[in-house]
DNA sequence: AAAATATTGTCAATTCATTGACATTCCCTT
DNA sequence: AAGGGAATGTCAATGAATTGACAATATTTT
């Protein structure tokens, strides 16, 4: 296997990729193609062929690949084989929502603490953990080896958490502030920007309205 | 203003675009530079420029950008300028969560109505709103013009419910149902596809880590 | 066992996105 | 009011991602 840097295009797709597989092996089916995958998930066959190739030949010429093979080396690829360790930072809905949703486990995401800063949800049970101080963090993440960190907090204190976080051995930070982290070298982070998400929704349906009336451009004269 | 269509590339660098200089007009700066721009966001100058003039000139030559005035136009530009009006379709954990977070409204993003299928929670309030039987869905969409909604609901309903909503005049479904939707023309659909993300993150965690540890070939090779 | 068929892996072509370069235009100072 | 300086808008060049094409190779059938 080669060391050349695979495309983020390309990681992008895997976990579709790995969704799609993992439903047609419940379904029982043994072996697809990638033109019957492409017909599936509306991408080109050639595209499936590039992509998987990137990680070195699952398939084999005349047959196709082998979904439960194929659907365990890209779980492979995503690093699934292997357990991490979380933890939430930010009590708040939506950080609760987060503790709360156990479909994480089975893939080996592994909920092992909630923090806050405010002392009226201290030892609050969130799926039998206790809501902890932040004074408690660092100790926390070094003696319970914690990979990953949650951040479900305002965007003013994002940036002193992500900071505090970077001295404490944390691998990576799953971000849904509303801001851009800056931290080491070494440090993955992976944003959720609920709010661009929805603006970019906001702008296909705008974009779409526009297209479907006729005479809109009137509309956009009136606007000076 | 022309027709041509814009990439989705670009689209999706508005909302960050946005958030900048809404920070930036917030800090009582009056005008910026691409260049300027370029040093803060971490993109290049060219590209905030060829960014920009898919929609028209929003600069002036020697002088730069007027901040206020950029961010009202990119603002118009993702439809922000519009209310929207929007329901919530799962009152589990990140309905509710979503439902409860107010700065959505700030945008123009009104929350509408919540429902759900498990009557335990019908009547039950969230932001002073009834949880609302699923039965109502159709009626409650058309008599109150909603324009977009939110799906948190698990996979195995998402696909039927979002050929209900086809029916109703919405205009738009930000999805987080772990499932492609398929709805007709007309219509746009938004992903969050969480544990997607969640996956990249684990991915760019196991690469970082591969790449720092020397001899990771050794370890590549064990497993056959 | 050989021929026919299917489908990958990969190279080349194309399309799309980003970056670089610079003439043009406007601001600002003198 | 005129000239120098600054920064845009845009064109061209580069680079990246996607698609198309097909030789190589395995499977399946006869």
């Amino acid at each position: 296997m080669d060391n050349k840097e695979i495309s983020q295009a390309v990681i992008g797709r895997l976990p579709r990729y790995f969704r799609f597989l993992g439903e047609l092996k419940d379904e029982g089916v043994e072996r697809i193609s990638s033109q019957e995958l492409s017909d599936i998930m509306n991408v080109t066959a050639s595209q499936i062929r590039q992509d998987f190739n990137n990680f070195g030949g699952f398939g084999q010429q005349g047959y196709g690949y082998n979904v439960a093979y194929l659907y365990e080396e890209i779980g492979r690829i995503l690093g699934l084989d292997k357990t991490h360790k979380l933890i939430i930072i930010g009590a708040g809905n939506l950080g609760q929502a987060l503790a709360n949703y156990t479909n994480f486990d089975r893939r080996g995401f592994l909920f092992k603490g909630i923090f806050d800063c405010d002392p009226s949800l201290y030892g609050k049970k969130i799926r039998s953990m206790e809501i902890r101080p932040m004074e408690e963090l660092e100790d926390f993440v070094k003696e319970n080896e914690i990979d990953m960190a949650v951040l479900t907090i305002p965007k003013a204190s994002a940036a002193q958490v992500a900071r505090r976080l970077s001295h404490t051995g944390i691998r990576g930070i799953w971000n849904f502030a509303h801001v851009d982290l800056d931290v080491p070298d070494g440090i993955q982070v992976e944003n959720v920007h609920l709010s661009d998400s929805l603006m970019k929704l906001a702008y296909n349906i705008n974009r779409s309205e526009n297209q479907m009336l006729p005479g809109f451009e009137s509309q956009l004269m009136d606007e000076k």
